[in-house]
DNA sequence: CGTTGCTTTGAACTAGCTCAAGACCTGTGG
DNA sequence: CCACAGGTCTTGAGCTAGTTCAAAGCAACG
């Protein structure tokens, strides 16, 4: 629980009581294979995932076959968090990678929140802040053209692993195929593929297989637009 | 506050005593002419606002001068009840037409979710559900096509509309201009106008000025591909 | 060392864009 | 009661970003 811990620091702050209750909390450890369903659209859900290593992503298939990737999560995120008012999955939370995943049972969480007023409204917190990456992903599929996406994604991704500290200077893992990339980015795995050229001919980014670097990220955050405001880090400097 | 009521009556149940606490909370009703911002992108917020008459929506400006309407929210809304947890907007909230809106200050708030971890439940859900709109919309905006969007954004304001009471049979108000439209569907104002022809001509809706009609509601969810689950209401037989 | 999944390339095609102009409302002041 | 102004809607026409289809190259893995 100690990725979990570290998370919500991110977002507000934990007393040392609170930090217990969070160690003390029951969990199952599940490691699940590449392109695993972990939790599937409709199914009635009474615990939550919380990705220990590995990536996982959430996902929603249209009838017409199109899939569109709504979030890649990294250790210390808890994807469907949602759960625990909804009851109900409304898409799909794959293993975007091999990963582990600590299932906790919403009777255990709900026991701990009970506990802290606080900490409640950091958990509430999270789950505001993912609709508020939800709000900019919508500005950018709506408004943004393919490449200012693509080096939206790799900003916010980078972002997002450097406040918990899984980057490795600027470069970071990402386990991500083109064809994923395109899903979140809702253009074709074919014009994903020429846009990743863009960037990587403009010298802002070098990809090889799942290890992604950015070469230059002011250019980048400037190609994307970026402001990482909406991200809303206690610590502003982290955006 | 019985909007409120109403509206929270729809994806949860309120106590007697639930209830009272929130016809007692103390609010201050304004009036906000169209175009007019509520809440804007950046500001701190100490309090949210429910709206009461008319329509208001939430938008975000990009360095480009995109516009992204992320969505519409008619009386019985609280479209910035994240303020509750984030404190500072990360986008603007508009007022679509002239509206009355309630000011609710979070202390209030605050106070009264403090005397019922069920009523806090009920907001957070709320909350969870806006979330749920946003991945629908961002499946919509990644993965359909212009009329798929536009049939997709009546057929949830229908919904929305109907379960509220907010309806007149397959008829409702909705204030918003073409332009408004397109920049919710992420098209152009142009290819809005075409699209919206597109819809009249296959006999699935009629619209005069701020007046919409459905004229085929099998026809227009089908075209839709609408599948209202994500609404997540109590009773699912609404969406 | 062949199979499988992923990436890359070419080429024809199309949904939606931009620009530009005209039509149509509705409120306002003379 | 008219005229004008500003916002909104509609239409045409050329253009472009991104699509689809199809095939080839490449890397990892059993």
């Amino acid at each position: 629980m100690n990725i979990l811990i570290r998370k919500l620091q991110t977002i507000g702050s934990l007393t040392e009581s609170e930090k217990a209750f969070l160690l003390g909390l029951p969990s199952r450890v599940i490691v699940a294979k590449k392109g695993t369903v972990i939790a599937a659209d409709g199914a009635v859900a009474s615990r939550s995932c919380l990705v220990l290593e590995g990536f996982a992503h959430r996902e929603k298939l249209n009838a017409a076959g199109g899939r569109q990737i709504f979030s890649f999560h990294p250790a210390g995120d808890i994807p469907d968090l949602q759960n625990l008012h909804l009851g109900r999955m409304d898409h799909n939370l794959v293993a975007t990678s091999d990963c582990r995943v600590a299932l906790i049972d919403h009777r255990d969480l709900n026991a701990v929140l009970g506990q802290s007023a606080s900490l409640t409204g950091i958990m509430w917190r999270d789950c505001l802040i993912d609709a508020a990456s939800f709000r900019q992903w919508m500005l950018m599929l709506g408004q943004a053209d393919a490449e200012t996406r693509m080096a939206h994604l790799f900003c916010e991704l980078f972002v997002r692993l450097r406040v918990m500290g899984l980057n490795d200077g600027l470069r970071f893992n990402f386990p991500a195929t083109q064809t994923d990339i395109g899903d979140a980015l809702g253009i074709s795995a074919v014009h994903t593929n020429r846009t990743l050229q863009e960037l990587r001919g403009e010298g802002l980014i070098a990809v090889d297989r799942t290890e992604v670097e950015i070469l230059n990220w002011s250019g980048l955050r400037a190609r994307a637009m970026f402001d990482g405001a909406y991200l809303h880090y206690t610590d502003s400097e982290e955006a």
